[in-house]
RNA sequence: GGGAGCUUAGCUCAGCUGGUUCAGAGCAUCUGCCUUACAAGCAGAGGGUCGGGGGUUCGAACCCCUCAGCUCCCACCA
């Protein structure tokens, strides 16, 4: 006896290991198959997996899998992403658990450490993903530090470099003092923060004046290389070249003019600090002033700080700042709010800081990317993020690629002993370079830094496939070929720029096509308070124990059931307990249905008109369910899925077709009835994996891999669509009956008669026995006129009644007679008053006034049949 | 500071080019049912001036203006 629980845990084991095992998730290329594929948004190789990933890949594995039944090459791409600040971080931690400082470790040692890291943890996450059902090619498996992977990486940094697109220069970056890094702008989050605006006085040099500035950072004044004020500002126009004296530490700055400084902003007095301001290094260019850098790349503060040497740059800030006032050099204090960069990886405030970087040129680069994307050659979803794309794209900053860590792809530059540079791959190649310039070869040292993490991964959609095809004259193998461009990227608008961009770039510039057709963008998973999931908070669940306790399917439709595109899901387990009802709605059906004794009876008539009925609902939900597939309405598609087996078929269908306990059921009902069982499990297969696999098995014999991840993806085929009329006609009547039944607090197993106000018969054209089946009547009848005793209601114009004989409250019922009869006199003088309205039947198009006219007379019968029953009651 | 978007039932959201798919869905709520597929269920029901105000139109959730609130992205005003 099969449980009226469904049990997910040992179903979804087995079937995941049979899909492997049988290698249905491999793809190869097959010329008479239409490509279909995906790569990964490879998750960050020490990641875990956590909501985001779910949906994510969730959705990834929808696509492919519905795919996969189209009869398309099927090809889904896993790999992990070397995440290199991240992952180096990380490790960093593990090592100072264990006492290990990285200053005390050699490159090489501290790589050794991270690698064995790799391999222990940089499996989880894609194991992770085979319990949600993921049907990834897992013999394709790749990861950014791959050795063939990293060649590429530094191909493709060679290439740039003799193209002229990468350069270095000192720059002003974004400085991570936490991760001893530069940052890309991309990786720098910016936050409101509340803070002190300190009015700080300066001495003018020879007077006993002062002048004061307005500065949010106070500990950098040692590192001031001028004052600089409006010309325009005539407030200050004895000062106009002067000098002014830097507190505490007594150095002399000139006093200069800029028409950069806004002059009703603070005092209108600004200092310039180039080597800590982002603006001021520029102001200081122009003017050519001193770069006096006064901070460690840990943040703390340096010997030309002169006071204050080694301390932390927030702790001086709050000793300087006193200090000011002990000495009375600081005139007030007010609240500020300012806009702070922050590093997105290590949460470190960052500090602009003038180094020596590595930088990609974007100008000519991007311009493909902007234009294919701006065309709908590649399209996103949805399309409103075209305009954020727009924008970044045509204001987008040279790269700047190098990072100061040791776990990614180092640069393949090296100096000799005079500085020169030069770019190639080996130690040897440098050698041999160098003594063909003249130059001096001996003991020469490579680049110690790495490349940006996105310097790997927008490679992604190319590397997959072939690493060797960005050297020369590389035409590419014979899968990147055949896959590329791939068709869908599935990823979170979050790394729009830092990664699809980029990935757009490197696509054009490496294959001079797209890398993929259409970028569909899903929103980030927030808590039911809408805050986003983090582990601070406490507030993300743990995929893994979901699956555990409600089965990846359920998880899975749960993710699903409120997820469009672009907008953020706020994550409800409400929604993953739905996702298991439906589980266990299915199984039960099933349990119907297998319970069910065939006999080769003759077929009764309301099943006939049963199978004609779901035959035509079925097709017309395929017409909408490949809508919204071809939209990535993903949420409707599964919507329509769910309600098409909850309510159409379980709800209508199976409770026409059912036969009374212990009665057999016909043999030709019963065949089609596993049909449209077996064409509704493949419906939902792309999203209920397991579970539909399960009963597809269950349901009928089957071959030796005869799976329904490989059956046939249903297509729509030509219905009637007037039967669909009759039931829904037929429903309304059931449920109106039904309601009677509820409001008169009748029994369901007191049988009624129902007689309907015509002389028509074929009204109801052959749903009678149907609706005489799932409303409990005991007798349908034609007659004109009224019934004795009997309620009624009204239905697109007919009447039916149903004899109550003392059952009810007649003046109760009166009542209720006269209150719809009121409702029913006001709403056809409104339409009389649209009618009438000469403007209306001038303006509005005939279809519409044809409407209005069958309300009018709908609602004329129905007044008059109220009429009548009110006179006979 | 610039840009994009949002505001519809208690909650989460659909509503494509203004008019029959126009006020919807799911969840929650209420009522009645342990009816031999399923109480993780069945049968019903209630609930909204479509953020406020104004306009265009015969007709507005939808178009325009305006006000308010929220969200996101981008941006170096100390």
């Amino acid at each position: 006896m099969l449980s009226t629980k469904y049990d997910p845990s040992e179903v979804e084991n087995k079937w995941y290991h049979y899909w492997m095992e049988n290698g249905f998730f491999n793809s190869k290329p097959d010329p008479n198959k239409e490509a279909y594929t995906i790569v990964i948004p490879p998750p960050n190789v020490t990641g875990v997996l956590h909501m985001g990933h779910m949906l994510n890949n969730t959705i990834q594995d929808i696509l492919v899998r519905r795919a996969r039944m189209q009869g398309k090459e099927a090809c889904w791409i896993p790999g992990t992403d070397h995440a290199s600040i991240a992952t180096e971080a990380k490790v960093v931690a593990m090592l100072r658990e264990r006492g290990i400082k990285k200053s005390d470790l050699t490159r090489e040692e501290f790589l050794k450490y991270a690698w064995e890291w790799k391999e222990k943890y940089g499996g989880i996450i894609l194991e992770q993903l085979k319990k949600l059902g993921a049907s990834c090619d897992w013999s394709r498996t790749k990861f950014t530090m791959d050795p063939d992977y990293y060649e590429a990486v530094i191909d493709v940094f060679i290439d740039q470099y003799k193209k002229g697109n990468i350069y270095r220069g000192m720059r002003m970056v974004n400085w991570d003092p936490v991760g001893k890094t530069a940052l890309s702008d991309d990786e720098v989050i910016h936050k409101d923060v509340q803070s002190k605006l300190y009015y700080i006085k300066y001495a003018i040099e020879g007077s006993d004046e002062f002048v004061t500035i307005a500065t949010v950072r106070p500990e950098t004044i040692m590192a001031d290389a001028a004052i600089c004020v409006n010309p325009n500002d005539e407030r200050y126009n004895h000062l106009k070249g002067k000098k002014a004296i830097i507190p505490l530490i007594d150095r002399a700055i000139p006093i200069i003019e800029d028409e950069y400084v806004t002059m009703d902003f603070g005092t209108g007095c600004l200092k310039v600090t180039p080597a800590h301001d982002m603006n001021d290094c520029e102001l200081g260019k122009k003017h050519n002033l001193e770069i006096i850098d006064i901070l460690n790349e840990d943040g703390t503060l340096n010997a030309k700080a002169k006071i204050l040497v080694g301390e932390d740059r927030f702790i001086a800030r709050k000793k300087i700042a006193k200090e000011l006032e002990e000495k009375n050099y600081l005139s007030k204090v007010e609240e500020y709010k300012s806009s702070v960069g922050f590093s997105e990886r290590t949460d470190a405030v960052i500090e602009p800081r003038f180094s020596l970087q590595w930088f990609l040129k974007m100008e000519t680069i991007t311009k493909p990317a902007l234009e294919h994307v701006m065309n709908d050659d590649i399209q996103l979803i949805p399309a409103k993020f075209k305009n954020t794309y727009n924008h970044w794209m045509s204001n987008v900053r040279d790269w700047c690629i190098s990072r100061q860590l040791w776990w990614g792809h180092r640069i393949p530059a090296w100096y000799n002993e005079d500085g020169e540079i030069v770019v190639v791959k080996t130690e040897a190649e440098a050698v041999q370079m160098f003594k063909v310039q003249g130059s001096r070869f001996e003991n020469l040292t490579q680049d110690s830094d790495v490349m940006d993490t996105w310097f790997s991964s927008w490679l992604w959609p190319i590397a997959v496939f072939d690493t060797s095809v960005f050297k020369d004259g590389n035409k590419g193998n014979a899968d990147l070929n055949y896959y590329y461009p791939t068709n869908d990227l599935v990823t979170a608008p979050e790394i729009l720029f830092f990664w699809v961009a980029r990935m757009i770039i490197a696509g054009y510039e490496y294959r001079d096509a797209k890398p993929f057709k259409n970028v569909y963008l899903t929103g980030i998973v927030r808590d039911k308070q809408g805050r986003k999931m983090s582990k601070s908070l406490g507030n993300s669940p743990d995929p893994l124990d979901l699956i555990k306790s409600f089965g990846a399917d359920a998880v899975r439709t749960g993710m699903l059931f409120s997820s469009p595109a672009g907008n953020d899901l706020l994550y409800d387990e409400k929604l993953i307990e739905q996702g298991r009802n439906f589980t266990n709605k299915i199984w039960n059906a099933f349990r119907l249905v297998k319970g069910w004794i065939v006999e080769p009876l003759a077929q009764p008539e309301e099943n006939k008109i049963a199978i004609e009925w779901f035959d035509a609902k079925f097709n017309q939900s395929l017409v909408d369910l490949e809508d919204y597939f071809t939209k990535f309405r993903m949420s409707d598609a599964l919507h329509l899925v769910y309600k098409l087996i909850w309510d159409d078929f379980c709800a209508w269908y199976l409770e026409m077709i059912k036969p009374e306990f212990g009665k057999p059921i016909d043999a030709a009902t019963y065949a089609k009835t596993i049909y449209f069982f077996e064409d509704l499990l493949k419906a939902l297969h792309p999203f209920m994996p397991f579970i539909t696999e399960e009963l597809w098995h269950e349901l009928a014999e089957r071959k030796e891999k005869d799976c329904i991840l490989v059956a046939r993806w249903p297509t729509p085929n030509a219905f009637d669509a007037s039967i669909l009329e009759h039931g829904s006609f037929a429903f309304e009547l059931i449920t109106e009956i039904r309601n009677t039944r509820n409001a008169k607090g009748l029994s369901p197993k007191e049988a009624l008669k129902l007689s309907v106000n015509s002389s028509d018969p074929s009204l109801l054209k052959s749903f009678g026995g149907v609706i005489k089946k799932l409303s409990n009547l005991s007798e349908l009848s034609f007659q004109q006129g009224t019934v004795p005793n009997a309620t009624s209601f009204i239905i697109r114009s007919t009447e039916f009644l149903i004899p109550m004989e003392g059952k009810i409250d007649a003046a109760k019922e009166r009542e209720e007679i006269l209150k719809d009869l009121e409702y029913q006199r006001g709403f056809m003088a409104s339409v009389d008053k649209k009618l009438s309205n000469e403007k209306f039947v001038a303006g509005a198009p005939p279809q519409v006034i044809e409407i209005e006219r069958k309300k009018k007379a709908d609602a004329e019968t129905k007044i008059k049949a109220l009429e009548e029953s009110l006179a006979r009651s």
